[in-house]
DNA sequence: AAGTGGTCTAGACCACCAT
DNA sequence: TGGTGGTCTAGACCACTTA
């Protein structure tokens, strides 16, 4: 009895007919707590003793649910401590969102200036990648990122406004904090993971300009996509680099 | 006793006064077997039952280790069928080393052509980064990577000759699969991860010609540095991509 | 049928943190 | 001291592969 209990409850609360592992199951409420703001952004989750009782399930098996979100960088576990909804600060910006590094390899927090900050409607192809509606309103962000007061990155922004309703550029502006945690804190948008694609472009003049460029000068392109829960995007980015004296570290694979 | 037998094998195995877990050094023990070539790519480790008994562990330790080679991809579970030794093969390279993409977003396999093959001594740089001596011999290789029959990459590799002694121009040319399966398979060095550096540049007359651009074209260069055990270097490649049709595509973090 | 990895449980004990 | 996460063990059963 006591050892097919677990397996029971899952395929019951599943509400579905395949093998579907019990881990996965909690991993997904888990999530869906989240999403759905039971915890907060640097709140502590229950006890994982109280969670496994809650869910009916061993501490093992709530255990490795918790593995899974830790290591996507949704939760942290602090032994002593407990296990909290993980924060964008500053740190985890650099060592997970921000790749652009000096030539010394050292990463450097970049100082943000907003050049400007107007509303839109969604053309096709960001409609397609922001799965909204051709035509939705959106928020569009021209932003220049500087790294020992050179300007280094001009980001231009899409979001979705549907999302962001009261966004203004006074609140955009007097963030305190880093804008994925405003996304995060206000609006309870959690970005979890970014796909960047890369390119070597001429920059145009306006470009050229805000990095303080010569005109037909090689800059990177970034063109990235910002997920929450289950890769749903959030946030288009389209940036553009002066990798003169910078560049774009790419190291994946350090998960361990 | 029984329930701390296994720590105290941990201390006196590891030989140390630290605190350190067991299933660390199971892994350590795992790797340092992979390293000596005790199993070749491709081939089954025991079974994990045996491996648990062999290090005198439970399978629950033993599984834990395991699971880190796996998410490190320097091993591969088969249910039913037995644990593997991973092999650098098409389609490991394209998901977790070739980074190339066409617009469409498709991961296709390029075809290789070698440009040149020549040996000479290492710069300052390259010995820094290879963690070779100034001087010591290295093996220069140059390679174009073409899609859909049209050149795309240029490739400059540096390599350090003691750990390849034989490789020639006709081994490295006669390959039948990957360069790093070459690697692997002839030579036991298995690369595991790779950091990249990409920057955008204007195009030299050398590197233009090879991949069939303008001069002055803008071309995406990737400073790679390929790792093996323990983050030991084993490949330097300094490579030029035309991004005019296709892109680099930087996916972290979609490791669950 | 036999052997492999995959999931789940139950419980003990350790390391660390706050009080 | 009590509560938290971290490690380790032992054993049952399931899913999949091979012969």
């Amino acid at each position: 009895m006591s050892g097919d209990e677990g397996q029971m409850s899952s395929a019951l609360s599943a509400g579905a007919f395949t093998q579907y592992p019990l881990y996965k199951e909690v991993k997904l409420r888990i999530t869906k707590s989240l999403m759905d703001g039971q915890w907060k952004s640097g709140e502590a989750l229950p006890s994982e003793a109280q969670l496994a009782r809650g869910f009916n399930v061993s501490i093992g098996t709530l255990r490795k649910a918790v593995d899974e979100l830790v290591q996507e960088k949704v939760l942290v576990r602090q032994q002593g401590r407990g296990t909290f909804v993980a924060t964008h600060n500053e740190s985890r910006t650099l060592y997970y969102f921000f790749h652009i590094v000096g030539e010394d390899g050292v990463r450097r927090f970049p100082t943000s200036e907003l050049l400007a900050f107007s509303r839109g409607k969604a053309d096709t192809l960001s409609a397609q990648r922001l799965r909204i509606g051709r035509g939705d309103k959106v928020i569009l962000i021209r932003n220049v990122l500087k790294l020992e007061g050179e300007p280094v990155v001009l980001d231009n922004i899409t979001l979705p406004a549907a999302q962001l309703g009261d966004l203004t550029e006074r609140i955009f502006r007097n963030r305190e904090n880093t804008i994925y945690n405003l996304y995060q804190t206000r609006y309870g948008i959690n970005v979890i993971r970014t796909v960047d694609r890369l390119r070597a472009l001429i920059s145009d003049d306006k470009t050229a300009a805000a990095l303080g460029l010569q005109r037909g000068s090689p800059v990177l392109e970034i063109d990235r996509t910002a997920l929450t829960y289950h890769d749903a995007p959030v946030e288009l980015r389209r940036s553009y680099v002066n990798t003169a004296h910078h560049h774009y570290l790419s190291d994946l694979g350090k998960y361990y």
